[in-house]
DNA sequence: GCCGATTTGTCCGTATGTATC
DNA sequence: CGATACATACGGACAAATCGG
């Protein structure tokens, strides 16, 4: 699979900023430059940038340059962002993983549970709890819903194991668009039975919805970490207020 | 302040979309006759059409079209998203907002701090606590540090106001990004004293570090959420996963 | 303050690739 | 296969902001 231009280019920048090339809080070279260095055009550099600047990398600035803001965050907690399979977030926080299927079963959608999850009425859906461990110590527990009729082939022996890889590799299910909505929620007593919650009597919950390629939600998740162990970060930029 | 014709297409299908003009779930028409009706070139529609994609608007579909997949979320609780002043989320939220200064006093800042606000230690600060009531009922909880150096004449009045209206129309100073960490804490006496927290023994954190269109850092915030009213919402894109 | 050089921001037209139908 | 639609890339043009002389 031959990767765009400016994945590469953002890639390689988004390197030698982590890296230290660049000095920090200083002009990167200007996109006329950069464009002659990666025998690119102007535009594919500026999308690079873009990328860049979303994650907040970098900040452009209007007639001056491009400022290197980047600083290396350096902490100990368990960090999500973007989409990511719990196998994914582990290799990158460097932690050992282990997963524990608490639950495996089907449901048909009623009406009040296709209000919370997005779901219609009387589908068909398969209810998955899982038990997630970092280093040994129990942080999240996973509830997932799929539409059955999307995973025909999902098994508590690959629910085990990590199921974004056998939408994706096995089905060759392309994993689109996700909403997400982070809230705080009191601590049920199934949490507390598997959770050591040190006191907290409450949860940090991630809501989503997934939807494929085709624009059909498949899966409907609520992630319920244990708060002293939840980080969410995040780089806003701020658009000019409507006159 | 003439706007630029991909924000204006952004808005304008942004609209549409909101207000149904557009049948949910189904494509949109294609670029080409997009950029036809809005007299524009290819690139200017996909540029709004990304905007629309990264804030979970639209989900174009290689070969196929551009499909609606706005859902109106319908909450009643308070939604924070982007960067904004707490008068903007107000009126966003269509809320009565009032504010009530708790604390104004400058202090300098030292190791600790500095480590864990981003500013350089021995600065002068401008620390502030303020509570936030939606409808008469107090909500947040505001921890404000500004660099005093670049906020001379902010005085405790103005801090009962809107603060952002401040710095940006009476300054001319340009927020640019911001870096937002969501956490969960333990809530303290002072949390107590001032919310009535349900229950609940901890707050939803939100820390951010903000920055000027010169690449200084001149704002370090924590804003301590009642967990029941707290809700974060984001759109992620899963993106391929490197080989 | 003005002018010119530099740099980013916006927009266009075109060409080509790739996926879908 | 061809038509359609989105994805990537290029080169050029001009605007707007900044900075130095």
């Amino acid at each position: 699979m031959p990767r765009a231009k400016f994945d590469e280019i953002y890639r390689d920048l988004k390197l030698r900023i982590e890296n230290d090339e660049y000095p920090q809080g200083e002009l990167l070279p200007s996109e006329n430059e950069l464009a002659a260095t990666y025998e690119c055009s102007r535009n594919t550099v500026r999308r690079a940038m873009a990328q860049l600047a979303s994650e907040g990398y970098v900040q452009p600035m209007h007639g001056r340059g491009v400022r290197n803001i980047y600083s290396p965050t350096g902490g100990a907690t368990f960090i999500i962002g973007g989409i990511e399979s719990f196998k994914e977030s582990a290799v990158r926080n460097q932690r050992n993983a282990s997963t524990q299927v608490l639950r495996f079963e089907e449901m048909t959608v009623d009406a009040r549970f296709s209000e919370k999850s997005g779901f219609e009425i009387g589908a068909l859906v398969l209810h998955i709890i899982r038990l997630r461990e970092f280093d040994d110590e129990p942080l999240i527990i996973d509830h997932n819903w799929f539409r059955r009729e999307l995973l025909p082939g999902l098994t508590l022996e690959l629910a085990a194991g990590s199921v974004y890889d056998y939408i994706e590799e096995e089905l060759g299910m392309t994993i689109a668009t996700s909403k997400r909505t982070i809230t705080v929620e009191r601590a049920t007593a199934f949490d507390e039975t598997h959770l050591d919650l040190k006191g907290y009597n409450c949860m940090a919950v991630v809501t989503s919805q997934t939807y494929d390629d085709n624009g059909m939600q498949f899966e409907f998740t609520q992630s319920r970490h244990r708060p002293d162990y939840f980080r969410f970060q995040d780089v806003a930029t701020r658009r000019r207020q409507g006159a």
